[in-house]
DNA sequence: TCTGGGGTCCTAGGACCC
DNA sequence: TCTGGGGTCCTAGGACCC
């Protein structure tokens, strides 16, 4: 999807057309805009200087998306607030309003399972699709279908998506991007030496900043470079698995099936502080914070029918630095309290000495609740088994 | 004035078992 | 004085993605 977050609030705020507009930032809410709809109209008669600027943002946080205007002034995803706020300060900032994305995710992507039924999930704004069997699927090399898709998707939502359309997964992301906003791409096996090999190894997904830095270093920087260094040079320098995948990728290779369903392996909740904290001098802040985490946690577990058996926490440190501490327990929970008691014991295993900018609690080792599983005992040993007597000793 | 939140997967060492 | 090999589970950290 094309700027998916701010396309979405476009939708509820059409006069924001055309003016670069940035969504992120932290605890803003959203009625601050809403509570200057005039009377009798609508979020789309909300005046324009109602709406908050970049510039008047002073607390934590990234941008999340950013228009095509916005863009131009070279902010994007990722990007601090501070910084942006320097480069484009006259830009227009909203709040991310996830429940009404979710919304919009299901709805795209129920047009698609309609068309196309094997569509692989790949967060809110993304997914593959398997065009091989689908009827019509073959014409124009998937053109025909991309078209159909596109076209049904912004009849139904009012957005607009990029796509790339290619013999396997690898090929295809890099091809959505080729045309980007509201472009389709068809890529052919042929086409590798001319349309892939010059890309930087960076659009390789699964390539990221440090691979990349280090392929730099060994003067790689396309992909078609890549592709001239020999499987086993690879290898040599990356590792057995990293370097032949390397190697795969590079020559246009990608066997990997369009996966239809999936389960979770873990759920987590974490906050960044507006300021931050320390664990001696705003200890009770820290207390109902953390007990806050552990309860939505428990929520999200239930709301979504998992259990998990390992605890865990993460503290990022005011120099960023993360640390991690989790506890396998010997019997699966979604429960507030029971997670807070075993997230409890792994926060007295990390150092708290430096001021905490986040904290988060996580659950893994999921099984659906009713499971069999779930509701047992795991035999075997676990180190947490007898963590909550003893724990307390402590 | 830096740098969100929710995920997955991989690696590597140690414990433990056969 | 010399101590296998293979496997699984647990834990911590890190890369990467949307």
């Amino acid at each position: 999807m094309d700027a998916f977050y701010a396309s979405v609030e476009l939708l509820r705020y059409p006069q924001l057309k055309g003016l670069p507009v940035v969504i992120g930032g932290g605890r803003r809410r959203e009625d601050e805009v809403l509570r200057q709809v005039p009377e009798g109209g609508t979020l789309a008669d909300i005046p324009l200087a109602s709406f908050p600027l970049l510039k008047d943002y002073a607390g934590r946080g990234v941008i999340t998306t950013a228009t095509y205007p916005a863009r131009a002034f070279g902010v994007g995803s990722a990007m601090g607030l501070m910084k942006a706020a320097r480069l484009c300060p006259q830009a227009i900032l909203l709040p991310v309003d996830f429940d009404e994305y979710r919304r919009f995710s299901r709805a795209f992507k129920k047009v698609i399972t309609d068309i196309a039924p094997l569509m692989e999930d790949r967060g809110v704004d993304e997914v593959y699709i398997d065009f091989t069997d689908v009827p019509g699927g073959q014409r124009e090399g998937g053109r025909v279908l991309a078209r159909l898709i596109q076209k049904s998707i912004l009849q139904a939502t009012g957005l607009t998506c990029s796509i790339g359309v290619a013999p396997n997964k690898l090929i295809a992301k890099m091809a959505s991007e080729f045309d980007k906003p509201n472009g389709i791409s068809v890529v052919y096996e042929e086409d590798l030496q001319t349309r892939i090999w010059p890309l930087p190894c960076r659009k390789v997904n699964g390539i990221g900043p440090k691979a990349d830095a280090k392929l730099q270093q060994h003067g790689i920087h396309t992909i078609g470079e890549l592709a001239a260094r020999e499987r086993d040079w690879l290898i040599g320098h990356f590792g057995k698995a990293t370097g032949a995948w390397m190697h795969e990728v590079a020559w246009g290779r990608d066997d990997r099936a369009v996966v239809t369903e999936s389960e979770p392996v873990s759920m987590s909740r974490e906050t960044t502080f507006e300021r931050d904290l320390h664990a001696v001098r705003d200890r009770s802040e820290l207390g109902s914070i953390f007990t806050h985490l552990c309860h939505k946690v428990a929520e999200d577990l239930r709301r979504k029918g998992y259990k998990g058996r390992t605890i865990g926490i993460k503290l990022r440190y005011d120099d960023f630095k993360i640390a991690t501490r989790d506890q396998t327990l010997g019997h699966y929970t979604d429960d507030g309290p029971a997670i807070r008691q075993a997230a409890g014991q792994c926060l007295r295993r990390v150092p708290l000495e430096r001021p905490l900018r986040l904290l988060g609690v996580r659950v893994g080792g999921l099984v659906r609740a009713d499971s069999a599983e779930a509701g047992r005992a795991v035999p075997g040993p676990h180190t947490g088994e007898s963590a909550g007597a003893t724990g307390s000793l402590f």
